[in-house]
DNA sequence: CACCGAACCGAAAATATCTTTCATTCGTGA
DNA sequence: TCACGAATGAAAGATATTTTCGGTTCGGTG
C-alpha cells in the first residue's frame, strides 16, 4: 500500500536531486525527461496528477509511474507526497547553492571554492544514498573474513589500495589487485567466509568484474562499490554500495567525485569493521602508529 | 490549560493548529475528531487515504472530505499533500548537528553520518586555509614544467599517485615515487623549470623529504603538501601548500581527513593545470575517455 | 409525549486518479 | 537490411476521492 511515512521524509533535503542524478544513466530517455522535471521544480511537479505531469514532460503516465518506482517510491502518489515534502523544506531552508560549473577562465580562488563545494555535495549525495542494511551486511562480512581481495583499476584502483592499507592497520588480511590477471589467478583460491570487494564507478569494467565473478562463483561474499546499481558488475555482487554519480563537466572529470565517493564507502567499511573487532582492531592501530613513529624525523618546535 | 507547544514556537506548523482550534467551533463532532487527528499527527495522517483516515477516525470519507474543505482545502488531496509538507518541515527543523565523535558502539546509519560530516568540515577547512598565490604559482610551474615528479609514502602515496595520473591524463609527464631510493634517484636527474612535489600530512616523513631536498638542490620547482607548514619539509620547498588538520579520534586516524584534504588540493592543481593548458588538455582527456571506452562491456540499461 | 424539521452522518454511486497490460514503435546490432 | 529486444503510450483495470442521497439523531414544538 502506502510506503512508511519515515522513509519519504526521513531523507534529508536535497537526497531527490541526488537519487536523480545516481539513476540517471539507467534510464531511458522519456524517464529521464520526467525525473528532470521533477528535480528542477519539486513544488511544481508536486501540483500534478499522474496525467498532468505526463502531459508536461511529453511522455505517458505509465512512464511517470515507472520513473516514481525507479525512484525508489511504490507509485507516483508516493512520490508526489515526497515531493510536497521536497518543496516545502526548499521554501523553509533557502539553498545557497553555487551552481556555475567550473569555466576555463575562473581565477584560482573560484576552482577552489567550486572544487570544495562539489565536493562537499558529492559526500551528502553519497551518504543520502547509501543503503545502511547492505553497508551493515558488508561490515559483518568484512569483520568475519578469513582473507579480503579488493579489485580496482585507474583511479578505482586508488582506492582499493586505501581500503586495503586500513584494514591490513586493524590486523585484517586484505589485497588489493589492479592486475587482471593476478586477480582472477587469486580469486579462485577465494571461498565461503571470505570477502571480495570490487570497485568500479561504470560497473561495467571487465578487468574488475572478472575476477569478482571467479570469487562469486567460489563462493566467496562479493560486495560491489559501483555509481551503477544496476550495471554488469552487480549480477555477481551478493552486496552493492552505490556511490554517488554528480555530473560531471570538461574541466571536473566523474573521475573525481566517484572517486571522493567511494572513499567515503572505504572509510564508512573501515569504521564499521573497527567498531566490531574493537577488542583487537585498537591495539593494532596502536601499534602501527607506534611503529611509524621512528620514520619521522623529530619535528622542529 | 497548557499553550499548544506549536504556537509559542511560532513554527509553519502552528498555523494548522492554530486554524484547527478557530474552526473547531463550527465543526460537528465527527468532523472534530479528524481534525484533531490531522493536527496531532500531520505525518502519520499524510500516509493514510481518505479511507483510512475515516477508519482511524471512526468516521466516514464523506466526514473526512467535508474536514478538509472546512480548513480550506479543495478536498482531500490537497491537505494530504499539504500535512506531507508540514511534516517535512517540522522533520527538517530538527537540529541536524552532528557534534559527538563515532563511538563504538554507534550504529552504521550513524557512522556514515558523522563521517560525512567531518569529510565535509575537512574540505571546507582546507579551501578556506589554502594560500591561492602559492596555488597559482605551483599551477604555473607544473603547467610549464618538463617533468614532474611527486613523493608520498603511505596513504601520502596514493594522493601521490592520484595527481600523477590525473596529470598523464593531460599529457603532462608525471611520476610518482613510493620507492625512497628509487625517488632519490630520480629526483637528482631534476633540473631548473622541473617540478617536484613532496605530500606529506606529517611533513617529517625522512623517505619523502630526502628525494624533495635532492630536488632543491638541482634546482627544480619544488613543493610541499603537508599539514605542518612549519615542519621540516618546507625547509626544501619553494611552494607550500597547507592541508588542514582536524583532530584524530580513535576510531577516525588523522589519515582519513589529510587524505581528503591532500585529494582537494590535488584536484585543485589539476584544474588549475588543466586550464592553463586547455588547448592541450582538452583533447587529450577526450582522448583516454575514448581510450577506455571500449574496455567496457556494454552496459544493460 | 408524539411530531417535525434541520442538521449530521455514512453507504454507495459517480468520478477522478493511479496502475497495469499489451500492442506498437523505435533503436540497435548482426 | 533485417530481426530482435527494449522502450513507449493507449487503453483497460484497480484504487482513491468526491458526490449524492437517504437514514439517523437531536432539539424544539404543539
Amino acid at each position: 500500500m502506502t510506503q512508511d511515512v519515515k522513509e519519504i521524509f526521513g531523507s534529508p533535503g536535497g537526497s531527490l536531486a541526488a537519487k536523480v542524478r545516481t539513476l540517471a544513466p539507467s534510464m531511458t530517455r522519456s524517464m529521464q525527461r520526467v525525473a528532470e522535471a521533477v528535480a528542477n521544480d519539486p513544488a511544481g511537479c508536486a501540483a500534478l496528477t499522474v496525467t498532468g505531469l505526463a502531459e508536461l514532460t511529453g511522455t505517458s503516465e505509465a512512464t511517470v509511474v515507472r520513473t516514481a518506482r525507479l525512484l525508489g517510491y511504490p507509485g507516483y502518489r508516493d512520490l508526489r507526497l515526497a515531493l510536497a515534502g521536497l518543496a516545502a523544506q526548499q521554501q523553509s531552508g533557502r539553498a545557497p547553492s553555487i551552481t556555475t560549473d567550473i569555466a576555463v577562465d575562473d581565477p584560482i580562488a573560484d576552482v577552489v571554492a567550486k572544487l570544495a563545494y562539489e565536493e562537499q555535495q558529492t559526500l551528502a549525495d553519497t551518504a543520502a544514498g547509501l543503503d545502511t542494511v547492505q553497508l551493515g551486511s558488508a561490515v559483518a562480512a568484512l569483520a568475519a573474513a578469513r582473507r579480503t581481495d579488493v579489485y580496482g583499476i585507474g583511479a578505482s584502483g586508488l582506492v582499493a589500495q586505501d581500503l586495503t592499507q586500513k584494514l591490513l592497520r586493524i590486523g585484517l588480511i586484505a589485497h588489493a589487485h589492479s592486475d587482471p590477471h593476478l586477480a582472477v589467478t587469486n580469486a579462485v583460491q577465494l571461498r565461503s567466509g571470505d570477502v571480495a570487494i570490487a570497485i568500479t564507478h561504470s560497473g561495467s569494467t571487465g578487468d574488475v568484474i572478472e575476477p569478482l565473478r571467479a570469487a562469486f562463483e567460489h563462493g566467496a561474499t562479493t560486495v560491489a562499490i559501483t555509481g551503477r546499481p544496476d550495471s554488469p558488475v552487480t549480477q555477481y555482487a551478493d552486496l552493492v554500495l552505490t556511490t554517488s554519480t554528480s555530473r560531471e563537466t570538461e574541466l571536473r572529470p566523474a573521475a573525481m567525485s566517484s572517486r571522493t565517493s567511494q572513499l567515503l564507502v572505504v572509510d564508512c567499511l573501515f569504521v564499521g569493521v573497527a567498531q566490531r573487532t574493537y577488542e583487537t582492531a585498537a591495539p593494532a592501530l596502536a601499534a602501527s602508529y607506534e611503529a611509524l613513529a621512528h620514520r619521522h624525523r623529530s619535528t622542529s618546535r
